[in-house]
DNA sequence: CGGTCGATTTGTAGAAATCGACCGGTGCACTACT
């Protein structure tokens, strides 16, 4: 440690490693695959650049975005040159191979790139004979946030770690509710892990809904609000054809706006973004592809027009403001309506029973490996859609991946049965999104305080009232209940006939709240719970 | 699910009402073209 303190001082210039640093530098260095949950802006960074530095043998960092890894390894630049490259699709194949030479010879400690590239055996193959000693996954709720989906290829970092003959694995977020935390841990192949989580409330954030009956007038208060309010700030709108809408209409009452979401050019969103940094925009007006990465210090609200999909999305953008410690608003103007498009974006990527089925069977149809382009022209999926199937029934033992990434049915796995499974993975998936929205409608409809709201969300007791939530100052947030009185204590294993096991999340009022291993978030009436006996306490 | 857009209907000559189709968030890599 005495080392990884002088690295830091010489090497980083930093003054001294906080204590949560320490613990998770110490924690890698021992060799123990780590989660560590910490606030952006709190050093993170710092904490797999020292354990790469003192760990023989060169380190891999995941990162979602070219954008961030190209900031990392210009930070890099400075303080240690010519040890740190990207892989990816935009660097020259020159460079590229000058990249992979200098790994090989031993000349370079880092190497960044996002989880696609993994998916070519070629770069599996070069990075494991230059036997990586840390693996780190940056931004890793990525991994359950859009590996279902989205980005597939994060769902396979665990049998990339393997492949690599698992180096110690060092997954990095800022936000991680405990269920994603476990998803973490198992997806990425966690060797008992440890999960180090720090600094989760944000007191100087004050914590507001504004409930609406319409969108209308719903639109109309935040225009105002924004507009009688000192920025910078971020709105967070659900569309594009919205963030537009609402950046026109506040240039027009005279605030410096811009929107920022995904359909804009590159150039174009470079510049808003810089804009905003530098304080020649006031407000940005995003989509959720405005954030990852942001470390301004002086963002003084975070709003959201539209509802988010999750407490844990939420809670990211959120955290988006008041990172100087100073006051800030985080405000939601809330319609129910509003949950309708978020239901739609959560069932909407996922595939469904008969596709899976389709895959497995078209891989069965085959005779011997098949190439995934065949599969995809077979079925009609779309390549991320295809990945997901193959990954749900590799799940389920019907399937395998074989390293050059032609797929192959298993011998004697009894098909229907496997597809049912594989489909049923995807049910629950489904049903725990649902949940997860749902756990965000009472978020914005809790008669408590705000603040313990969302720190129960995330595993952590609270002693309400905050004195800085919309309830709490109005008077208005229930008292918490007395812990002696509960049937069950927050955090204990509970059973139930039909939802199966789970963990007791959040009492309010005569409703308990329990995170259940399958169906996700239920919210139980208690009087009935007690009255058919329906939670039994699981011994541990 | 609900908002929006274009086409058709309505019932009378310009505009309102109704209907159905379609769309809606995150990024990587790769290809084809300028």
């Amino acid at each position: 440690m005495q080392r990884a303190e002088r690295l830091a001082r010489e090497v980083f210039g930093y003054d001294h490693l906080h204590p949560a640093q320490q613990e998770a530098i110490q924690s890698v260095l021992r060799g123990h695959d780590t989660l560590a949950i910490m606030p952006t802006g709190s050093g993170k960074s710092a904490i797999y650049q020292i354990a790469a530095l003192s760990l023989p043998g060169p380190t891999v960092v995941v990162s979602p975005l070219i954008a961030l890894q190209r900031d990392q390894v210009e930070a890099l630049e400075e303080a240690a040159p010519g040890q740190a490259a990207l892989i990816n699709s935009a660097v020259r194949p020159a460079d590229r191979e000058a990249a992979w030479e200098a790994l090989e010879e031993g000349d370079l400690e880092f190497i960044f790139l996002a989880p696609e590239q993994l998916a070519s055996e070629e770069t599996l193959e070069r990075l494991r004979s230059a036997e990586p000693s840390l693996f780190v996954v940056d931004e890793a709720h990525c991994v359950s946030e859009w590996g279902h989906a989205f980005r597939p290829e994060y769902l396979r970092l665990g049998s990339v770690v393997e492949a690599l003959g698992h180096p110690t694995v060092l997954a990095l977020t800022a936000t991680a509710s405990p269920p994603v935390r476990s998803e973490i841990v198992e997806r990425l192949a966690m060797r008992e892990a440890r999960v180090l989580v720090r600094g989760f409330d944000r007191p100087n954030i004050r914590l507001a809904v504004r409930p609406f009956a319409d969108a209308g007038t719903k639109r109309a208060a935040l225009v105002d609000e924004v507009v009688g309010t000192q920025g910078p700030g971020i709105v967070y709108a659900a569309t594009r054809k919205a963030a537009e809408a609402l950046a026109a209409d506040l240039g027009a009452r005279g605030v410096r706006a811009a929107a920022y979401h995904a359909g804009m050019g590159t150039a174009a969103r470079e510049s808003v973004q810089g804009d905003f940094m530098t304080d020649e925009l006031e407000v940005i007006v995003a989509t959720t592809a405005f954030g990852m990465g942001i470390d301004k210090p002086n963002v003084r609200f975070v709003h959201h027009l539209d509802i988010s999909g999750s407490v844990d999305a939420y809670y990211q953008e959120i955290g988006r403001a008041g990172r100087d410690g100073g006051a800030a608003q985080a405000t939601l103007f809330y319609t129910p309506g509003d949950l309708n498009l978020r239901r739609f974006f959560a069932g909407s990527a996922l595939i469904d029973a008969d596709q899976v089925e389709q895959v497995l069977r078209a891989a069965q149809d085959a005779d011997g490996p098949v190439d995934p382009g065949e599969l995809r022209e077979e079925t009609g999926l779309s390549p991320s859609r295809l990945l997901s199937a193959v990954s749900r029934l590799e799940e389920v033992g019907a399937l395998e991946v074989l390293p050059g990434g032609e797929v192959t049915a298993v011998q004697g796995s009894v098909s229907p049965e496997a597809a049912a499974q594989a489909a049923l993975a995807q049910e629950h998936r489904r049903a725990y999104e649902r949940s997860r929205l749902e756990m965000m409608r009472a978020y914005a409809e809790t008669e408590g305080c705000r603040r313990e709201f969302l720190l129960n969300y995330f595993g952590e007791g609270y002693p309400a009232p905050c004195g800085s939530c919309d309830r709490c100052e109005a008077g208005l947030a229930a008292s918490a209940p007395d812990p002696e009185t509960l049937p069950f204590a927050l955090g204990t294993r509970v059973a139930h006939p039909t939802f199966g096991e789970g963990l007791v999340m959040r009492y309010e009022g005569e409703k308990v709240t329990v995170l259940f291993d399958q169906q996700g978030y239920q919210t139980l009436s208690l009087g009935f719970v007690l009255a058919h006996d329906l939670l039994q306490a699981v011994p541990a």
